[in-house]
DNA sequence: TTGATTATTTTGGCGTCTAAAATAATCGTT
DNA sequence: AACGATTATTTTAGACGCCAAAATAATCAA
């Protein structure tokens, strides 16, 4: 149930949705934020006097001469974030490679660094030791202090256990259950947000195209695997721990292709880099997958598909076929409004469509098939750093800068 | 995003949950509902006065000498939503027949009426014309105005959408997108909500059980058909356009099994009575499905498999890995808290279990199925207009009576 | 320089909440 | 039967947030 409403209640939505219209629509002069959020010029004077009090945002100096915008009256005045009310810092984790990003307030990266930290192989309370002293050489290196950081979020392939701040699996390590929000708060200090790749891309998705803001947006993340990401009522949803959903092992055929996770028959067994790889190469399903693909392999792949080669041909379509009984079996589940396929396997997108659409037709009541949108968007390597910047600028709005200030202790 | 507060909001967010508290807990003091609240008794006093003036809630008069407690003080006045204050009237269609059940703004079923009406055969427009006169005959024979009811629900198999407020497709209709609301709400004045009956179960079980109130519970129904309700924090979600998700209708396995949806490899075409029944008698799976089964058939297919006959464990086997492979690529993608067997199917849980358990190891990672609880209820054929029932009321406490009292024009 | 125009701030009033004080309605005890 | 203790409810006074309207500020145009 909803909580109980007081003066206080309104004043903490009220600041937020003015947090929320300056994030999402840049600069805005008082007036064209009381339009924005539907609030009286009034309280925005009184609203905003208070954020700047804060050091939350701040006036926009107008450039020199800049003011003539040939309009009579008064001119506005622009408000803006303050880059430096505090920073936030995006970590994705791959195979034995870690890159990190600082960015101020606004979302403007001001540092970015990748390191080689051997994850695979490392021993299971190691790493987050590991990762926390490179963070804090990371932040301190920028001239920072760990009390300039609000929130450290970190992307990972697999599934991420956000209660407990650990890696529940994931192919970047042999260990399972590695902690690493603990070690990092410990040390540091600051809040760990730990997520699924695939639900960083949602997040990215989400704050580029309001479009998906409302109903259900799944992303289908596909390349080195499978992945997905719900976007629900304009919130990206984390599973019951925050291990968002595992679309990539959910099973295509019972006692099918051999899979990285061990089983059987999972989509990415069919879908991912490796399996398409193996299975144009006419290896058999049971090959043990292998664990890191060249991208250079699936393009030399599908130049010998569009040669006419048809094993590599059949190998796509059987891709295509596995994605989309998957996609058929969501839409029979939650009946999105849009699936939104990403990643570096959309690059191959003429050679999987054709059997995707047929199978989504194949695998679903027609009524329910027939109202969702397929579609794809151009993949960028950022787009997860992106989105997990996003998700932690989002957060430290609501949750931290809802409230009032930013206490900088100690 | 988030609307504007103001004290508007806020009495109207706080007359709600004071609502939402005297419909869970029954009925409570003043001080209580302070305590249920949060609210502090001044507020109550305010909040409940203006309720009490609306004529939405009411004193409870303690029963003649029934006020001796023991306790000392000045003595409790519990309060009451006001069974008066309005009534809601649930529909339940099957094929060839429509229950109607009517109650009070407490909840009480004051009136219960069975019909025979056409439903497969009917006109696609007529049924709705058919019903809208059965609705104003029922609800003015019990000596009450068509103004007197703030709500219909209809709850039915298949696909409903509620904003057109039509029937998609329904196995008790032979014809598609049959109208519904328009007529009711022409002829009566009463807006209509249609839904699914398994998003209906769900309502049910919410209401019943608050342990379903956070993260999400799948609510899975077999018996004619196979269907699932959502309930994703504390809400039974409604698809795009409230067509519900189409469990029994998610490919199990690709050009498999002939469903009565017309298609092939559906999750029903295992796990529905009509499947269940096929394959024992060993039909094949090609025999067009029946559209009724008796339900002493399906007893007594039960009792030869009690009996050791081989087809009859098979089917009860064939239908659990159904059910099983559906229920784990639903963890896959939703990785729900909890997974709720309900419907008269559940009678057979000796026979399906071990099979449907068996699957689910088999078709999710170990890391996701561990952590979903799957459970099952015991089916009462009211559960239905239980839950139907429960989403009127609930919907008349917060689209209406938060925001003032119910106007009774004309 | 003056008036028109537009943005922002100030003022005054309203609604809601809460804490604290007042009142109400009992029971227990003398 | 009267009085104090006890608990529930209402009243009172003060705080905070919102808004409409008035006042002020900062510009352009004539």
């Amino acid at each position: 149930m909803s909580e109980k409403a007081d003066s206080d209640l309104v004043r903490r939505q009220n600041r937020r949705i003015v947090l929320d219209a300056l994030r999402q629509q840049g600069n805005l002069a008082r007036i064209e934020l009381g339009r924005a959020t539907g609030l009286s010029p009034a309280s925005i004077t009184a609203i905003s006097a208070q954020l700047i009090e804060d050091e939350i945002i701040q006036e926009v100096d107008v450039p020199f001469g800049a003011a003539l915008t040939g309009k009579r009256g008064r001119p506005i005045v622009r408000l803006s974030l303050k880059p430096a009310a505090t920073h936030v810092v995006a970590v994705k984790i791959s195979i034995d490679d870690v890159v990190m990003v600082l960015t101020d307030f606004q979302g403007k990266i001001l540092a970015e660094q990748a390191s080689r930290i051997p994850t695979y192989e490392s021993e299971q309370a190691g790493f987050g030791r590991h990762l926390a002293k490179a963070l804090h050489g990371f932040i301190t290196g920028q001239g920072l202090g760990t009390r300039d950081v609000a929130r450290i979020g970190i992307a990972i392939q697999g599934v991420a256990d956000n209660r407990s701040g650990s890696i529940t699996w994931s192919p970047a390590f042999r260990a399972r259950n590695v902690p690493l929000a603990p070690a990092i708060v410990e040390r540091l200090g600051v809040p760990v947000m730990i997520a699924n790749d695939a639900n960083m891309i949602a997040e990215g998705l989400l704050s580029s195209d309001r479009a998906h803001a409302s109903g259900i947006t799944a992303v289908i993340f596909t390349g080195y695997g499978v992945g997905m990401g719900l976007i629900i009522n304009g919130k990206v949803y984390h599973g019951a721990t925050g291990a968002a959903s595992e679309f990539g092992h959910m099973n295509h055929l019972p006692e099918g292709a051999l899979c990285r996770c061990g089983r059987r028959g999972c989509v990415e067994a069919y879908a991912a880099d490796y399996a398409i790889l193996r299975s144009a190469d006419g290896k058999g399903n049971d090959v043990a997958p292998l664990s890191a693909i060249d991208p250079t392999r699936m393009t030399a792949l599908m130049a010998r598909a569009h040669q006419g080669e048809a094993a590599a041909i059949a190998a796509f379509e059987t891709a295509g076929t596995a994605l989309g009984f998957g996609i058929a079996r969501l839409i029979a589940i939650l009946n999105p409004d849009r699936v939104v396929l990403a990643g570096p396997g959309t690059r191959a997108l003429d050679l999987i469509e054709p059997a995707l659409r047929r199978a989504i037709a194949d695998g679903v009541v027609e009524a329910l098939s027939r109202q969702v949108i397929v579609e794809h968007v151009a993949f960028g390597t950022d787009m997860i750093m992106r989105g997990t910047i996003n998700a932690l600028l989002r957060a430290v709005d609501h949750e931290v800068f809802s409230q009032g200030p930013l206490e900088k202790t100690g």
